[in-house]
RNA sequence: GCCGAAGUGGCGGAACGGCAGACGCGCUGCGUUCAGGGCGCAGUGGGCGCAAGCCCGUGUGGGUUCAAAUCCCACCUUCGGCACCA
């Protein structure tokens, strides 16, 4: 026999695989179908690191056991290949990015196939390809037709370093996602996607599908639904009204002052009224000059100035009460004003203290000249007329029918979640469909021209005034109006990254279809994705981003169900073995290649399922790589230790059934490294006994080949076992034999081991005691003391609680 | 501040009411008729003991139970998400 070697036989079967289109997808609807998807990479320069195999291995295996017991598999890979990285490339080299990123994805795709996934390759998709890119943006031009894509003039985040606008979602704690410098805000003519429309349902239709619960309840809380009233207060001596939003309308005669957001409209209209327009006007100044970021996390402090001149009335008792402006209300949410109850909420005392305003107690309990009151989720209602001695909860249903029957308040439910900013104003990305004609303003490009295309360009460029470098391409913005035929100009931003991934789940079930995004067919057969894996990093991006998309596309008749996912999971970051996280500037990177050059494919994808808990970051160990090398030449030497045999020996057959068991179910849970743990505890003990039969070492084989898929092949042919293992079937347990007969139970007294008996499973209780009583060292405890009481769990202990 | 997850050997981790530490790494010993490596076998939570065995032990303090890493209450720490969201 040969020593164990993973550089020849990876590769051979690599190209059995590729050569006999093993794991090719066919559209063959009388089978019952799995779409198992894994997020598809942006191909960068830097190619794979193990992080990368992680998840894909993990759905790799599911994908391998799903074809194994008899599904029409769908595993596909592609790329997501617009992006900054390759523009700034291209910014420094004058190379076109397209040719860059062709360069990456050959890389990237040989990286990928050197460790033996199964993805059906020939269904590959590439976002910056112009037939990809086409539905995206027929998908944008539908959102447009629907009033769902809006130009908008908005202080929107920008970098300063990528000179380009971000999403609310790439902001982190102040700073660019990407490069991490500090964001500012710039007003800017924008295009949004109205995702707001769809915030009620993409937090209902949670409950439509299996995500795993930290996904949910963080979209839950980017969205942020809140349940309150809108509350009109009257203006004194003028015709306007402020109307605020409150989650607590009950507490409406503990408001002792209103707050406006300094950008509120309403300034403007009254400004003949109000009498210190300076002082006003020198703190917009200075609100408009703090970020995001100082506005909301470095200034707690409160600041504002009052509205002079101003006066508004509280509904419920008709008190006035003065009106201020203060940077900590902002117009981006609810109306942009807020009524300031000072005695139930903190921001509002603290306010109140600073600038000397009233403070009342409406809720029982606290006391409101030392701290604001806020454990008010339940509360005797007082200083609240109508609502004296009323329970919280029986106050706001009373106040709010009170207010509706009045016409001044209606039940109203506000989300934090934002429109979308669409646009980009860089040169590598999705051009937007859009034509704008002085006459017939944003018209769209007719489908039968899509895809618009990006023009070729000699500087890659952004500009300082956040124009798109497409602006300066004169020929390819100049163009004529579809509607009228006059003179026009193209839209020269660009769509983000996200645009292209918010469907490419889609297109791989159809992917090379010129006439529609996929065809109804193959959408009505694949959809829903049965199971998708990705990073934790995208929930509040990617996965709500795709969700709105598929609810759209659902609402315009394109896809046939509400929800594109049935099933999210998601994995642990793989970190340094320093603990650290792995990046090359901290030198702890470990490249995929060096890993299956030394030790093989099979040994880097068992590592990865081994390393520990799946949904846990973990730090790399060079020598648990080794030990996963070492069980994988175990399992080669397990050949000459072959017998003849059709059924399960007596020695193997209960541990053989037990593997089946725990494998078959670990793999579904994501519990890889416990899967593994029996497939070594298995091997352990057929080195103990010194052979394996034909039937153990098929189900064997069968079990690991998910994980090694390459090893078990090989194995598999050189013992003459009939076809190849990726024909076979997924092996099947008899729940009645994974319990041993005979077990060594533990015999506590008063809880604690004190022997060990071994037993016969069906033996009774008097069986059991007898052994017990023989038991040198129980004997010894018990003796001299009264047993008050047995218990005798078969199988598991066997307690004598002594006095 | 709010929401969530998690604290178990030297390390990654198992067990999720029933013998804590499966499996792997590391370490130790023995064998493989020199060494090293590789491989095989055995041992490996701490303390006491020649041993049989005993005591202690799953972040901390209480509680429920014949029995708690696991369930309940309070607290501490770490990590993740959100955060002046009215």
């Amino acid at each position: 026999m040969p020593k164990y070697n993973p550089q020849t036989i990876e590769k051979k079967w690599q190209n059995i695989w590729d050569n006999e289109q093993v794991f090719r997808t066919s559209d063959d609807r009388s089978k019952k179908k799995f779409y198992a998807l894994v997020e598809f990479p942006y191909p960068s320069g830097e190619g794979l690191h193990v992080g990368h195999p992680r998840p894909y291995t993990a759905m790799d295996v599911v994908a391998r056991k799903r074809r194994l017991e008899g599904y029409n598999v769908l595993f596909p890979m592609g790329w997501d290949a617009f992006g900054l990285p390759a523009e700034n490339y291209a910014i420094q080299t004058k190379i076109h990015p397209s040719i860059v990123t062709e360069q990456n994805i050959a890389r990237f795709k040989q990286q990928l196939q050197s460790l033996g996934f199964s993805f059906d390759w020939s269904r590959t998709v590439n976002t910056t390809d112009p037939h990809y890119f086409k539905w995206t943006q027929w998908i944008f031009l539908k959102l447009f037709e629907k009033g769902l894509a809006y130009k908008a003039e908005m202080p929107i985040n920008w970098c300063p370093r990528c000179k380009i606008g971000l999403a609310n979602e790439e902001v982190v704690d102040g700073a660019c996602e990407r490069c991490g410098n500090e964001t500012e805000v710039r007003v800017k003519n924008q295009w949004m996607l109205k995702i707001t429309a769809y915030a009620e349902r993409l937090i209902e239709d949670l409950d439509l599908v299996d995500y795993i619960e930290r996904v949910k309840i963080q979209q839950r809380n980017w969205i942020g639904r809140s349940e309150g009233a809108d509350v009109t207060f009257k203006l004194k001596d003028t015709a306007e009204e402020l109307v605020v939003f409150t989650t607590r309308p009950d507490t409406l005669f503990g408001a002792t002052y209103m707050v406006i957001s300094p950008e509120h409209p309403i300034l403007a209209k009254l400004q003949d009224r109000i009498t210190n327009m300076d002082e006003i006007e020198a703190y917009q100044r200075e609100a408009r000059k703090k970020t995001e970021f100082e506005r909301a996390e470095l200034n707690q402090d409160k600041t504002g100035v009052p509205v002079k001149g101003v006066t508004a009335i509280n509904p419920v008792n008709n008190e006035e009460i003065p009106v201020w402006i203060s940077d900590y209300v902002l117009m981006s949410y609810g109306t942009g004003a807020i009524m300031a109850v000072p005695g139930h909420d903190q921001r509002d005392w603290e306010f109140a203290k600073e600038f000397d305003l009233p403070i009342i107690e409406v809720v029982q309990g606290g006391d409101v000249t030392q701290e604001a009151y806020t454990d008010t989720q339940s509360g005797i209602m007082v200083n609240s007329g109508f609502l004296n001695g009323l329970e919280v909860a029986e106050a706001q249903k009373k106040i709010i029918a009170w207010l509706e029957e009045k016409g001044l308040g209606t039940p109203k439910v506000n989300y934090k979640l934002r429109d979308w900013v669409f646009s980009r104003q860089r040169y590598w990305g999705e051009p937007i469909p859009l034509v704008h004609c002085k006459e017939c303003g944003w018209v769209p490009v007719p489908e039968e021209e899509l895809p618009v295309r990006l023009p070729q360009v000699a500087n890659y460029e952004p500009t300082d005034t956040g124009e798109s470098p497409l602006a300066n391409i004169r020929h390819w913005v100049e163009t004529s109006c579809p509607k009228c035929g006059g003179p026009a100009e193209r839209e020269t931003d660009t769509m983000p990254q996200w645009a292209g991934s918010s469907w490419y789940f889609l297109r791989y079930t159809d992917p090379h279809n010129d006439n529609e995004l996929a065809s109804r067919e193959n959408l009505d057969y694949w959809l829903p994705v049965d199971w998708y894996n990705g990073g934790m990093e995208h929930t509040t991006l990617h996965l709500l981003y795709s969700r709105f998309w598929h609810k759209f596309l659902y609402d315009i008749g394109v896809v046939p169900g509400p929800e594109p996912y049935q099933k999210r999971t998601s994995h642990g970051m793989i970190l340094g073995e320093n603990n650290e996280k792995m990046s090359k500037s901290r030198g702890n990177v470990v490249n995929p290649d060096d890993v299956v050059n030394e030790y093989g494919a099979d040994t880097l994808r068992m590592y990865e399922m081994f390393i520990g808990d799946f949904e846990k970051s973990v730090p790399w160990s060079t020598d648990g790589v080794r030990g996963c090398r070492r069980f994988l030449d175990r399992v080669w030497k397990l050949q000459p230790m072959l017998v003849r045999g059709t059924a399960y020996s007596s020695e193997l057959e209960t541990l053989m059934h037990q593997t089946i068991k725990k494998v078959s179910n670990d793999y579904e849970e994501l519990k890889f490294n416990t899967a593994i743990a029996q497939l070594m505890t298995f091997v352990n003990e057929v080195y103990h006994l010194g052979r394996i039969n034909e039937a153990e070492m098929k189900t064997f084989l069968i079990l690991l080949n998910p994980v090694a898929p390459h090893i078990t092949e090989e194995i598999w042919e050189r013992l003459g076992f009939p076809g190849m293992l990726n024909e076979q079937s997924w092996p099947t347990y008899d729940e009645a034999k994974t319990i041993a007969q005979t077990i060594a139970i533990g015999v506590q007294v008063n809880g604690r081991v004190r022997g060990e008996i071994t037993v016969n499973i069906d033996d009774p209780v008097e069986v059991a005691r007898q052994k017990v009583m023989e038991n040198e060292n129980v004997r010894r405890m018990i003796e001299g003391k009264q047993i008050v009481k047995e218990i005798y769990v078969p199988g598991r202990i066997y307690n004598i609680v002594v006095k």
